[in-house]
DNA sequence: GCCCGACATGTAATGATATTACATTGCGAA
DNA sequence: TTCGCAATGTAATATCATTACATGTCGGGC
């Protein structure tokens, strides 16, 4: 019984469109601004919506940036392990998924007994057209 | 040049062995509270030798966590990537390299034109020990 | 010896991110 | 209808990090 976006409430639609427009990962404070028009008052609205798309898999929070982003594969959220690559410069973040690694984690989790829940995986640095300027 | 543990101020010095003889992350505010009895009275005086830390390879600072812990392997700040496995039980950080998931990023952001300066590997979840438990 | 520049430090204020606590509302099931 | 649960609203507060500006320290060139 996978979430669909049918099943989100007010609050979460807002949130999740409000990021799946933006052209690049939000803050929690930032999405708040941008929802007052639509009677957002408190960040504590905009933590509980984030919390349920976390949850349901359409959102992802880039630890190293305190900020969101909507997935950008909203309709398979197989894939266990997602990497992410952050551009300083213009700000956007490209999200993709590698076998190997993912088994490679797996492999040391297994030698080691740890019981992995969550992997972040975020390379900060700099996209090809923003390199090349 | 690479800066030795000798190079450091005192400040810095105070703020390492700190993160050193705790036994997991500690926030930087943590960090300063356990200094005010030598001195310190400011944020500031921590962030600022953190930087230096953090830039000597001396300390890592964990993104999800909002902390940060002595490295591991303080002699060798050869590998530029570094894994690590946090316990969300007792806290403690397991640091581990991997030339496999160095190799398979390393390709994916040469063949996507990528340049990149730092990456973050944390799996957050439950070391042998506490997962026993 | 003196002056200067570079860097480390001290201090206050503020900004940015996130959570706790408690009251209220909406809505389906017994 | 009434109960219970999940979502929501609101205020206050906790936690993490930076900006701005003043002061101190030390070594090199003169």
């Amino acid at each position: 019984m996978n979430a669909t976006h049918q099943d989100l409430t007010r609050n979460q639609t807002l949130v999740l469109d409000t990021l799946a427009k933006a052209d690049g990962p939000l803050s929690a404070y930032t999405i708040l601004d941008r929802l007052r028009g639509d009677g957002f008052r408190a960040p504590l609205q905009v933590y509980r919506a984030l919390e349920k798309l976390l949850g349901f898999g359409l959102v992802h929070r880039l630890e190293s940036l305190n900020a969101f982003v909507a997935c950008a594969h909203p309709h398979c959220h197989a894939h266990g392990l997602i990497a992410f690559a952050i551009c300083e410069d213009c700000g956007q973040v490209d999200e993709f998924s590698d076998a190997v690694v993912r088994e490679r984690l797996g492999a040391w989790s297994a030698e080691n007994g740890f019981k992995a829940e969550k992997t972040t995986i975020e390379i900060r640095g700099h996209c090809a057209n923003c390199a090349a300027a």
